[in-house]
DNA sequence: TTAGGGTTAG
């Protein structure tokens, strides 16, 4: 506690004049914290002076209170006060922090008619500070270009501005301004001068401000480091932003963080994970921002065990409420089959927002609980929050994968009357949707109501077509997507194997040489399978597993006992010309089959769910077989493929077989 | 005696 008596003699003895007195015995509470106390002597002042009413608003501002600056900066008019150019230079961060345009501007007005808005170049940064907050990067401009003495700190507050309003080319623009009129850069201009062309990826440009920053003797301030290292990895050159960051004699939380926000940017996400153990290691304690990105890693790469001891750290440092942390955390459990964890994260959730939200309703449509999805997509409107597009594509997914027919059209036609612009991915559901209930006319027209349908739509329907063995219209869209992009490696697989599926074996074959012939490549499948930490893979028909011997004992044991409860191999799933009992065999070492097989040899514990992820859409067959194989060996089994997860318990699949 | 700008995420 502060004792306010001893503050006081110690500052008379000090020989203060009555006029600075109360001002230093402000700064006095300040500097130990209780802004409630320098406010409570303030208020008993008996003469205020307008070095007082500063301190005392600036003061609010830094607390973070900038209602009761607002509040102040009324009373000072009224108690016939004039607000000058220390007052100015604080109070307008306040009316951006509140999102307060008007007052703002308002506030704005007084400044000019007390002639302080431009000769002062402290007041011209915080306007243009106001401004761009606002998204007025025209008035910014203006206020700028009439300031008298322009310095740096003016011309790294419009840099900021225009890139943190996508604008990073006018931000160059003021740079390249600056450095002409002979006002040289500091960390802080570097710094933001280079999130700019990290979002531009023009490199070339970094490279010559990186040369800037070297002759400017900035090169080794953390914030440079820091920044060069982001702008690097943005422009996609992430050996760079590691050989940065090796010579970064102590890089704080700040610095660890964007290495490994820049490492899954770009695809980098097992180097990202060890990077962030490296971290905890050296005892630097990571963020909201660290434990989110390393959660998404998480989910890329399903690897829910490494996902589960960052909850834990999430909890050890109390942010179980925050909002990016928690949407990361349900994005995580959701897209490795457990949903039930992904609730829980929601609901301790303090307050959700529309990307939680999202998170939840994707994560319940990814694993099949449509009605859940809906029910939560209701939910929203009674919270008062407003869907955006990404609402309505996890909805409408959660409505596809449910086959949800009727509520996907109606929720479908709603998205314009919501506010929100109908894009390819909205229609891509919806053709999905209606092309799987067979309704492929409908889908058809559907696309031809699109301004600019891509690639994937027609292809959606393709696949759609493929399913309910409409040779005719596969390959009349065809040659609508080979004039769109000719040579498209997916529709030329997907029209194989639908020629395939349907015995036309000559196609096929026609097919395979047109393919070869353009060079394109097959997508082969692929399955993977978490044991122990160590990620197994396996490629439909290969052998080549340091523990086939053993895995093909398990899948002729398995094949044996699920035959006998009635599975019959499916074999228009073989997209081969062979003989029926060769057709069966190739069924056999399809690679999600080798990874189940895998996974219960190597696991002999009942109570663990099995769970196994594959590139492609998992085969008909092989469902069917998972099917009767949880049943036989009393195992929960868990498969994520492109599409979905399957939950395979006691004989039954969450897909419900529609997928 | 009081003042302004920077680095990381869905």
């Amino acid at each position: 506690m502060v004792d306010l008596k001893n503050v006081q003699s110690h500052i008379i003895k000090s020989g203060y004049t009555l006029l600075t007195f109360g001002i230093k015995l402000i700064d006095a509470y300040l500097k130990r914290g209780s802004i409630v106390d320098a406010r409570k002597l303030f208020d008993e002042l008996p003469v205020r002076h307008i070095v007082a009413w500063n301190t005392m608003i600036a003061s609010y501002i830094n607390f973070k209170k900038s209602g009761e600056a607002i509040g102040l900066f009324e009373r000072m008019m009224l108690e016939g006060v004039f607000p000058d150019e220390y007052t100015f230079s604080s109070i307008f961060k306040s009316f951006s922090d509140l999102g307060n345009e008007r007052e703002g501007q308002r506030a704005h007005g007084l400044s000019v008619v007390l002639g302080l808005e431009v000769s002062n170049v402290f007041v011209g940064s915080a306007l243009v500070n106001m401004y761009a907050k606002f998204g007025k990067m025209r008035d910014a401009r203006l206020v700028a270009g009439q300031v008298v003495d322009k310095d740096v700190v003016l011309h790294t507050a419009l840099i900021v501005g225009y890139s943190q309003q996508g604008q990073d080319s006018e931000a160059l623009e003021v740079f390249g301004n600056m450095i002409n009129e002979g006002i040289k850069a500091n960390e802080y201009t570097f710094a933001s001068i280079l999130i700019a062309c990290g979002n531009l990826e023009g490199l070339s440009n970094g490279k010559s401000i990186h040369g800037l920053i070297i002759k400017s003797g900035f090169e080794s301030v953390v914030a440079s480091q820091t920044s060069l290292l982001t702008m690097y990895s943005k422009c996609g050159i992430i050996s760079d932003s590691l050989k940065i960051f090796k010579r970064i004699a102590n890089p704080n939380q700040v610095t660890w963080t964007s290495l490994i926000v820049g490492l899954v940017q770009n695809g980098r996400e097992e180097v990202a994970l060890k990077k962030f153990r490296q971290m905890i290691h050296n005892s630097i304690k990571p963020n909201s921002f660290t434990l989110s990105t390393v959660l998404r890693a998480c989910s890329s790469l399903a690897m829910l065990e490494e996902g589960k001891q960052i909850h834990a750290i999430v909890t050890k440092i109390g942010l179980d409420r925050d909002r990016y942390a928690g949407a990361a955390l349900i994005d995580l459990y959701g897209k490795c089959g457990n949903t039930v964890m992904a609730k829980l994260v929601f609901d301790a959730l303090g307050e959700v927002d529309v990307v939680s939200i999202n998170s939840m309703i994707y994560s319940y449509s990814q694993n099949g609980y449509g009605r859940d999805a809906l029910e939560l997509f209701n939910r929203m409107k009674d919270l008062g929050l407003k869907p955006n597009d990404v609402t309505f594509i996890s909805v409408l997914l959660a409505c596809n994968n449910s086959g949800l027919v009727v509520e996907g059209c109606r929720i479908f036609a709603s998205i314009e009357n919501n506010n929100c612009e109908l894009t390819n991915d909205h229609y891509a559901c919806m053709v999905d949707m209606l092309g799987r209930a067979g309704r492929l006319e409908e889908a058809e027209m559907l696309i031809k109501h699109v301004k600019n349908p891509d690639v994937v739509l027609w292809r959606t329907l393709v696949s759609a077509c493929r399913i309910h063995g409409e040779v005719d219209m596969a390959e009349r869209i065809m040659d609508k997507i080979i004039d769109l992009v000719p040579g498209d490696e997916g529709t030329h697989v997907l029209l194989s194997n639908l020629y395939a599926s349907t015995g036309r074996w000559n196609q096929v074959i026609e097919m395979k040489s047109m393919m070869r012939e353009m060079k394109l490549k097959k997508n082969p499948a692929m399955s993977w399978v978490d044991v122990d930490r160590e990620v197994h893979t396996f490629m439909a028909g290969n052998l080549s597993h340091p523990n086939s011997r053993e895995i093909i004992e398990m899948l002729e044991k398995l094949i044996k006992k699920v035959k006998i409860l009635g599975y019959v191999p499916d074999t228009r799933f073989v997209l081969q010309e062979l003989d029926e009992e060769r057709k069966e065999r190739s069924l056999y070492y399809h690679s999600e089959k080798l990874a189940i097989a895998f996974a219960l040899w190597r696991t002999s514990n009942k109570n663990t769910t099995i769970r196994i992820f594959k590139n492609l859409r998992v085969c008909g067959d092989c469902h069917t077989w998972i099917k009767f194989v949880s049943k036989v060996v009393g195992r929960d089994i868990i498969a994520r493929d492109a599409k979905r997860f399957h939950h395979f318990i006691d004989g039954l699949c969450s897909c419900s077989d529609y997928w």
